[in-house]
DNA sequence: CCTTTTCTGTATCGATCGCTACAGAATCAG
DNA sequence: CTGATTCTGTAGCGATCGATACAGAAAAGG
């Protein structure tokens, strides 16, 4: 038995996995998990059932490869935010990354990670559990940012950052569950401006 | 044809219907709309299939009566605190009685208003709809305070009511969220008390 | 060419979905 | 008592759910 590389035998594949992926993900953002059926989400990617279980595994692998996917595309503010020089600067990159991403006309109102699973039937449970560990998964990884910045004397000494990672992380999603329910773009950046003007990271 | 008042003849109904809609809504409140099966309700409700269209028609009409129970029950911390005597006192109770309810050891965590029905399919839609009807009159409410708050010069002239009202909703919004997400009341509650130090309704 | 391998759609699986037809049970009017 | 009315559970409706068995199609290796 060799094992190669490349070179596969067979009859190759007939369409875009990456491209199927993406219509699969704003099928989900805007649906949730439950929500969307394997009807939907095989019809938008363009494929018979047999070929997304080919790919794909399962309606769940799919979601986990979708939620991926929002991470690296949509979701991806998020990484920049954290870059950003100053504690302030993160704050900000990431409140308007959300404002942005939950309120573009192209694309699904809201946000991926929110809205996705927020509840489900026992079927859906660890799809759920999944989107809560990304949410407490993104909160922390701004806590951590927010302790280099106490560490660097970007932020006070006396600052918590768990709770400043916290009160963001709240803000923003409360502006994907404003923008779910149909609130602006306008009217959700006024937000994220005036909870940023009142905030002692500066 | 007489209409009567009272005195209705045939079987008399066999359980309490405020009680059978009770448990109905702690089942939508955990599990949402989508989620929640007919044969999920009816088990906590305790009676058949048959029962529960004869009393409250079909899942969805059972949905909006339970909306209805939820806002006049957990969710009514609202309208205790539009009636605060001061703006201060409004946000203060409504964000403290968000992290009050969506934390209770003994219900569902979250709110039953966001989690519901954030998503669905094509036959959830209504609902979906109601539900963010349903928090975009919170919002408004809350904004029509305020702007008596202005009137009544218990806030400034210079402050803008519906600004205000999306922030203390989008917390509350957001709140709701973590609260589903598995985060502590303690840590929530530091996430309120953090919002209302550092905002100009003082 | 022929064999092997992999992808393709069709057609369908058992399970569950929301919902209801039906007949028996329990009450009131007379 | 009888008849009318309403509630009750059982049993099952058609539709849809996620997932698959199957056979034909399209490539590579020999």
């Amino acid at each position: 038995m060799r094992t190669r590389q490349s070179g596969r035998t067979g009859r190759p594949r007939g369409f875009d996995t990456e491209e199927a992926l993406e219509r699969a993900m704003l099928v989900f953002w805007e649906h949730g998990y439950e929500g969307a059926s394997l009807a939907d989400l095989t019809s938008a990617m363009g494929i018979s059932a047999t070929s997304m279980y080919a790919a794909f595994g399962n309606k769940e692998e799919l979601f986990r490869k979708a939620l991926e996917r929002y991470s690296d595309g949509p979701g991806s503010y998020l990484v920049r935010a954290l870059e950003e020089p100053t504690a302030l600067g993160v704050a900000t990159a990431i409140l308007n990354g959300t404002v942005r991403t939950t309120t573009r006309p192209a694309h699904p109102h809201g946000c991926m990670g929110v809205q996705g699973a927020l509840t489900t039937g026992d079927s859906g449970r660890e799809v759920r559990d999944l989107l809560a560990a990304w949410r407490n998964n993104g909160c922390s990884r701004v806590r951590e940012r927010f302790q280099r910045a106490v560490d660097d004397g970007d932020l006070p000494s006396q600052a918590d950052p768990g709770l400043l990672a916290r009160y963001v992380t709240t803000l923003s999603f409360g502006i994907a569950v404003q923008a779910a329910s149909g609130v602006g773009r306008d009217e959700l950046q006024e937000v994220a401006d005036a909870a940023l003007r009142d905030w002692p990271l500066h």
